[in-house]
DNA sequence: TTGTTATTGCAACTAAGTTGCAATATTACT
DNA sequence: AGTAATATTGCAACTTAGTTGCAATAACAA
């Protein structure tokens, strides 16, 4: 349904993913705002900012959720089809502008594609 | 720790992936087997058969386990690195042999990487 | 056949996420 | 500014996937 009202959860959310650059996961969402917002509205809003094309969500290797602000999408199109990259070391998430080409494969029809590349980052590397 | 001991249980869950050679979810597993097998069971055996080499697990889009047979691996190397594909029509998930090339990214050392295409499959396709 | 111990079943639990509903806050309209 | 309409929130209770501890059972080596 998209956001509507400009709320103060909305606001709180945001700022998160303006102050840190890369993804975040619901729980560390909910671990850090815990006081101020309800984890239900963490959840809702969560979903609004994804129906809106201002966040992306997907599935990290532990199975749940992690979400980032998106570069180039609009309500109605999401083109968030870049790969994430996961640090072994410092566990933190962020999406890489590297392409990842997916072959065209023989009586099937792809639609779209989620890369999940784990390995040390820039911070971890040495 | 891997299996030691030939059970029921272990007979049970690998006739389900010799019977089927798509991907299967742990929940369509308990949902099959729950009246032979217990659900604690079912996700400790899946487990042992991960550590032996036997099948290997990946997390769907739907954050839930699938766990699917293991072509060339051992007890000491995994070697699944295949991409997944999943109909988004019928819902079944298979191993592809397609390779699928992730470039060397600056900075960062690649360790493994999880693909998951979603598209039509062969029998969805039309 | 028996002793050792790997495996299983059960019940109770955890953790992530969802639902229904009443209370509250935003916004448009006058 | 005041008010009505309704989007948003908080709360409690729930669902679902998966885990844990422990006693009972089953494999199998000797």
């Amino acid at each position: 349904m998209g956001v509507v009202r400009k709320t103060k959860s909305i606001e709180l959310l945001l700022n998160e993913f303006k102050s840190q650059k890369t993804a975040i996961s619901t729980i560390e969402l909910i671990k850090r705002l815990n006081s101020k917002i309800n984890k239900t509205t963490i959840y809702r809003v969560l979903e609004n900012l994804v129906d809106d094309g201002i966040l992306h969500t997907f599935i990290g290797q532990d199975g749940i959720k992690w979400y980032a602000i998106c570069k180039n999408c609009t309500k109605s199109k999401h083109e968030d089809l870049h790969p994430h990259f996961e640090c072994v070391k410092c566990g933190e998430i962020d999406c890489l502008k590297t392409e990842v080409i997916i072959p065209e494969i023989q009586n099937r029809k792809i639609l779209s594609s989620q890369i999940l590349i784990q390995g040390k980052c820039e911070k971890c590397i040495n």
